[in-house]
DNA sequence: TGTACATCAGTGAACGCGCGTTCACTGATGTAC
DNA sequence: TGTACATCAGTGAACGCGCGTTCACTGATGTAC
């Protein structure tokens, strides 16, 4: 793993543990193991650094669905849902207090906002896929004709990503199997709008 | 309007123009026509001061849902969620880019998660009043038997949460038509789960 | 009414700290002959 | 092989700026007699 490599995990790690507003060059060269100076050698700013932090260190958005267009006809639709919508949650409890510490800098947003657009990525492209999924198995006869896919996945996604937020926001220590009965009762609850039969 | 008052209605409109990071008490003074002096002969410090923002400034969690109880058995239960979702969606716009920069402090966010749970409120609030309101309707044999009452707010207000926070992440302007016929779709999507009998 | 004093919101210059950034320097490695 | 030089990642002390906070002071208002 080379210099630069280190200098951008270190600095995720720190904004995790302490913080975008508290995490300092200094910090984040101790993390890595190098002076500060060495950070300026590779990068030309702290913002540079985060940009880089957030470009590079996120799991992607694509890896967590990229499997979907194979499930397509592939199991259940119901139980492709559940399990979707478990890594969403896991996925989302991830990122969530880190993207939306970006918030507390407007001009750092801007430029990531920019960064998204060229590689025309973005946290909405697991909204897109899903949806995509859900039109691919209309297509095959196992979802309803009449289904609204765009809406479904607006739900399922949504349901997981507020409850992420919730859990950053309250601090709560909510155990995983909870985490297992909320994903299935949504599912559970959005089934017969999908449902080509009643079941 | 007394001075303290002012000041924190100052502090809040600096934080939404130039993010909680850019916000100085230099600046919060000017905003507010004070001295910085000014700003602790009524806060004990800066994070004080934006505690208060977040106590007093925010639009109450309550008042967005607090005429639910009422609409119970009146009207009907498509156009009630309809209305809460638009609200929801408006609501969460607004608050959704200056609480996701709290994330940024931890400390901050350590301190306001202990006054919400002080005063028993919380962004969890709404969904517990939408869930409540479901229930009611469901004992009066509008909403179906089986419906799982929480899973279905969840859906809605978390589909409305993910919208508000893609927009303000993005940065897109999305017309406000667009935005009536998202919350059209997930309601229309969720109906054939909560309806007493296939409409 | 006038006088002496207390109170207190507000001022604004000053302070000191911690931050991001710079830069002269080091020393290991590579290369030419 | 040895010598002279170039390169370059990394160092760490230093710098200067902007921040949150303090504090001696002001002047308006209230109160006691």
């Amino acid at each position: 793993m080379g210099t630069r490599e280190r200098i951008v995990e270190a600095a995720e790690r720190v904004v995790r543990e302490r913080g975008l507003a508290r995490t300092t060059t200094k910090e984040i060269a101790r993390a890595a193991g190098y002076s500060e100076g060495t950070l300026y050698k590779h990068f030309e700013s702290k913002e540079d650094l985060f940009l880089a932090v957030l470009a590079e260190r996120f799991p992607s958005f694509v890896v967590l669905v990229e499997d979907l267009p194979a499930r397509v006809g592939r199991g259940t639709v119901r139980e492709t849902l559940q399990e979707v919508a478990n890594n969403a949650l896991a996925y989302y409890g991830e990122i969530v207090p880190m993207a939306a510490s970006i918030f507390s800098e407007p001009a750092l947003l801007a430029r990531h906002r920019e960064g998204l657009r060229k590689r025309g990525a973005g946290p909405q492209m697991i909204n897109e896929t899903l949806t995509s999924y859900l039109e691919a198995e209309k297509r095959l006869g196992r979802v309803r004709e009449n289904a609204d896919c765009e809406a479904a996945a607006a739900m399922v996604l949504g349901a997981c990503y507020q409850r992420a937020f919730f859990r950053s926001y309250l601090g709560e220590d909510v155990p995983a199997e909870g985490e297992e009965g909320f994903v299935e009762s949504i599912v559970q609850t959005l089934m017969p709008s999908l449902s080509p039969t009643d079941e």
